[in-house]
DNA sequence: CAGCTTCTGTAGCGATCGCTGCGGAAGTTG
DNA sequence: CAACTTCCGCAGCGATCGCTACAGAAGCTG
């Protein structure tokens, strides 16, 4: 059902997937969840609702795919902070990154994984809880990091490495907010800016 | 329509609307402005769709009256804040009734103002657009205190009120989004407590 | 070409959305 | 008590929700 299985026997798909879920993903980045509804999806991939459920099985594995792209794409830059050299490297590379996706021209402001489901009505639980668990394993990435640099010396041995990753994580979230009410992108700089001259704070 | 105009004539109303505002709070705060559909607010009102209407006029008039008493009840820290002697001491109340309002147990967690409508679909965007107003609002509040504080001596001649607004609510989101995500309030007191170690920051 | 598999456009499913018309019930005023 | 005003339960409005059955079109393999 959701992927052609038998390979290359019969009509091949007549839309680009991956452009489709792009398109999706700044629909949901938008509007959210439960505010994108599969009118106003399918018609930004430019599809037919059959051909979008064809192809990613209903709204919530369509959502679930559009958070993986969203990881790998506007958010991949976590992953990539987590590789630089010192903690301060860290934060740095992640605060300039936050401030970067949320407050991208021409995009939607703000992170889709804060604002796509902070509340959702009881059929959305799922996805919020999805979302949920998205951004607390970006915490742990972070915590875990800064417990490498702990034993490293790099961060002095008395810091607390989750809450360190709590500090930034929420620092993290607030400008999500901010950018998402329409913040401008050198205010949040100047802001991350002052704040990693303190670092680390904890 | 929205209140007996005559006074005392007729038969009067058989609810209670203040403790019908509440309810509709708990119930707005829990699953946002979209995501509390009539039915599931008037069944926690205790009252039927047409008492509802009768009484507060439409979805989007209740929600502006239930965002009133948020302002005046869950979120009267800020007010209150404000008032403090020192630009620490309204740093200080301001990330513990943070805090303390979005970790409220048997209560919501979260802030109303934040998630009920960080992301809507077109007909939620003037509610959306309404917290955008009351986040920049409760922003420009502090702003003016930091100002005050600057004039006063209180801060830094070289502080940038604003800036350190921005700081200061920024942290305030984040905690708001950490609380919606489950995270407890020991943690958050004890981030809160280094930030404001730190002060002033900026 | 024939025969097969898959895709896609139309049309519409049951459920829920916010909201309202209506008529009887309830409480007030003389 | 009668007359009046307001409230409220019932029922249902049109619109939209997520989702799907169906059949014909389209492209593959022989």
């Amino acid at each position: 059902m959701e992927k052609q299985q038998s390979g290359l026997i019969g009509r091949p798909r007549g839309f680009d997937a991956d452009e489709a879920l792009e398109r999706a993903m700044l629909v949901f980045w938008e509007h959210g969840y439960e505010g994108a509804s599969t009118a106003i999806l399918t018609n930004a991939m430019g599809i037919s609702t059959t051909s979008m459920y064809a192809a990613f099985g209903n709204k919530e594995k369509l959502f679930r795919r559009v958070l993986e792209r969203y990881t790998e794409g506007p958010s991949a830059y976590l992953a990539r902070a987590l590789e630089e050299p010192t903690a301060l490297h860290v934060a740095t590379a992640i605060l300039a990154g936050t401030v970067r996706t949320t407050t991208r021209p021409a995009h939607p402001h703000g992170c889709l994984g804060v604002q796509s489901a902070l509340t959702t009505s009881d059929s959305g639980q799922e996805v919020r809880d999805l979302l949920v668990a998205w951004r607390n394993n970006g915490y742990c990435c972070i915590q875990e990091r800064f417990q490498r640099a702990v034993d490293e010396g790099d961060l002095p041995p008395q810091t607390d490495p989750g809450l360190l990753a709590r500090y930034l994580t929420t620092f993290a979230y607030g400008i999500a907010v901010q950018a998402a009410s329409g913040v401008g992108r050198d205010e949040l700089r100047e802001m991350a800016d002052a704040v990693l001259r303190n670092w680390p704070l904890i």
